[in-house]
DNA sequence: GCGCATGTTGCAACAGGTTGCGTTTACGAC
DNA sequence: GTCGTAAACGCAACCTGTTGCAACATGCGC
């Protein structure tokens, strides 16, 4: 649950700009945002919102869900990080996107992998050219079955959909 | 809201073999389920679960909310309809889909508008092919502008994002 | 250092949906 | 027609988020 303690110093220099970020807005800097910072600064990957409200509350246990939503609006607003809807709907946030990518998530073993945007870019421009549509990579999210969960199973053998699958599957 | 009064008799015959269907898997035919067949043999298109909802009570004050949500998994397994989620992660369903067929959502006007599977065909096939993962077209639910939200606004000019968009448009 | 405006917070209520559990009931067997 | 059993139901509690509003406090101007 990384070191529970307090005052966990951002291990990423880019979060040092947010605060500054907020204020060039007319934005404030508040000690619950500072808390949430602090959280997401020591997380990467894909979270929840309700993971985030836990964690935050392990920093500060006196943490209200609403505000931690809140600042996760305003932080989304200023870019330092993106949501998208897990396959079962739930919010699922990304923190410091360093490339645009959408979602893929196994409806039967759980598990999420990372689609780098070139990878949907036919899905993307087709969209555009035929109906002047613009996809939202980022909020992208595709249900179905991983080549494990899909195969016939045998002995459950070789594991992922393809090991160039990069970025950090997660279970449930 | 449909004429709201009692009993609605199904207008669509594939409604009819519903029951026979529940039974062949040992499941039941109950007043419950009735209800929930007669509110969507008269919807076509999206709902939401909550819509549902309130059509049942329309029909029978006494629904359950989490009798629906069960019965609508029920029905799912059979292949009555099929669930999505819409761009706030919201569930849509949709009723006796004709087409295999995912879903377009613009994040500003909010409409939705249908996606035949040809369509989604390049996303799916290369997903398919370079990780073996198989796309739930179905399930299939995409964010962004459409063409009139993402276009410069100059004097609301022409309105949807292709005129061959078919399904049927909704707001929220 | 002080005051003020406005962005934020905390709280409580709500909304959509899910889950666990004890009770009821559909429906096949007799 | 009666019985037994597993499927479904009703209910209450819970979960993840959202919203409205009064109270608070950041941070700019002086």
């Amino acid at each position: 649950m990384v070191a529970t303690g307090s005052l966990l110093a951002p291990t990423n220099p880019a979060w040092a700009g947010v605060r500054d970020r907020l204020r060039a807005r007319g934005l404030r800097w508040t000690p619950q945002r500072r808390t949430l910072i602090e959280v997401l600064s020591h997380t990467d990957g894909h979270v929840t919102g309700a993971e985030l409200v836990e964690r935050c509350r392990a920093v500060d246990p006196s943490t209200i869900p609403s505000t931690v939503y809140r600042t996760l609006d305003v932080l989304e607003a200023l870019g330092v990080l993106s949501h998208s809807h897990g396959a079962d709907g739930r919010e699922e946030f990304h923190v410091l996107p360093d490339a645009i990518h959408g979602h893929l998530h196994c409806i039967e073993c759980g598990t999420t992998w990372e689609i780098p945007a070139d990878e949907a870019a036919a899905l993307v421009t087709s969209l555009e050219r035929r109906r002047g549509f613009s996809v939202d990579v980022t909020h992208l999210s595709i249900a179905g079955r991983c080549a494990a969960c899909s195969a016939p199973k045998r002995r459950r053998g070789r594991e992922d959909p393809t090991s160039r699958g990069s970025g950090n599957p997660r279970r449930r």
